[in-house]
RNA sequence: GGGGGAUUUCCCGAGUGGCCAAAGGGGACAGACUGUAAAUCUGCUGGCAACGCCUUCGGUGGUUCGAAUCCACCAUCCCCCA
């Protein structure tokens, strides 16, 4: 099984230099893996790297789609595999970097999701349905058919309930069954984990608000209308990224620069919450924490010697 | 100098004598998550030796069987008259 390098952990930890920093040292090549940076026109709000930053590096997966599609987790997976294999075939380590916790965990275990997605026509009856007649009715349905998914459910995840309901009229399996399937599966690659975060929660804070600062002065607001401007719906995937949806509305005028500036923020914090939450539960991460601020020489010499026990080299 | 109003648990904000450790919202914290995932959803939030006890509603002292709620004085802030 071909083995790849992951540097993952909460947004504004530093993945991106030590992505670098690690492909350089072993031979590889990066493949993001952020499902906001994939999308063109959006660099300054989602921190993708620059040319300056990639340090001649090739990076894979960045600013590759249009934003007015909407990708999903399933369409990220088959593009970014892809990749991965290509760097493969070159005898290259591919060096997965990026935030999005559900994308890294399919593109490493080769998940393979059940049909149905957004925009479809069931997708959007069954919608219709939970706004007129509850989602109550629909869980209920739900119960019938898949009990031990709509056990699992709440009430309000409308979401997650519809979704359930659509694998079940899309492909006569029900998702609990899709589901039980998929974890048997061998994972597809052999994942070596570096995660980078920093040792007190208070720093990390600080470091999300600088940055959050810096994407204004670099004219976040100027992205978000250049992609309005281009004729982007403002119901589109892309526009729900934080940062672009908070100056949405600056752009439309229902909100100050200041307050979308205060909610980027605290959006980000919150994320960076859920981000953790997510790795926590992995038990393969080799964690680098960093004191007050990053370290990279150190965290580098910790990384590498950690991957070399590994069998890396 | 005179008159009126305000002060609630991390924040905003309900609560006008017992059913109040105190509604609701926010934040924080924790969790979930398999085709929108930077999205979406959930739980929890005074303390403790915890089916009970202790501390809390600007401060102090009263009234009362019983007060965040009533009274007095003090403190701070706001408005009006001078």
């Amino acid at each position: 099984m071909a083995t790849v390098l992951c540097v993952v952990g909460p947004t504004a930890t530093g993945k991106t230099k030590m992505g670098v920093a690690l492909a350089k040292r072993f031979d590889g090549e990066v493949v993001s893996v952020d499902s906001m940076q994939l999308y063109r026109g959006m660099a300054i709000g989602t921190a993708a790297p620059t040319r300056e930053e990639m340090e001649g590096i090739p990076h894979h997966m960045v600013a590759v789609a249009d934003p007015a599609e909407s990708w999903s987790a399933a369409r990220y997976v088959h593009a970014a595999d892809a990749c991965v294999q290509d760097i493969l075939g070159r005898g290259r380590l591919p060096v997965l970097v990026g935030g999005t916790g559900l994308y890294l965990d399919a593109l490493i275990r080769g998940t393979d999701f059940a049909a149905g997605s957004q925009g479809t026509e069931l997708r959007q009856q069954l919608q219709r349905r939970a706004r007129q007649e509850g989602t109550e009715t629909l869980l209920e349905e739900l119960r019938r058919i898949d009990p031990a998914a709509a056990q699992k459910l709440h009430l309000r995840d409308e979401k997650r309930i519809i979704r359930a309901l659509e694998v079940w009229y899309e492909t006569g399996c029900t998702i609990t069954e899709h589901d039980r399937q998929e974890r048997q599966r061998p994972p597809k690659y052999d994942a070596l984990y570096i995660g980078l975060d920093f040792l007190d929660r208070q720093d990390l804070r600080d470091r999300i608000d600088r940055r959050v600062d810096t994407m204004v002065e670099q004219g976040l607001l100027e992205e978000v209308e250049t992609l309005l401007a281009s004729g982007l719906p403002r119901d589109a995937t892309a526009l729900q990224a934080i940062g672009y949806k908070q100056f949405l509305a600056v752009a439309e005028g229902t909100a100050t620069r200041q307050e979308a500036i205060e909610e980027v923020k605290l959006r980000s914090r919150q994320y960076a919450k859920r981000q953790l939450t997510w790795l926590r539960r992995n038990p393969d991460i080799f964690w680098v924490r960093w004191e007050r601020r990053p370290n990279f020489p150190e965290g580098l010499q910790k990384a590498t010697e950690y991957l070399h026990s590994r069998g890396l080299c």
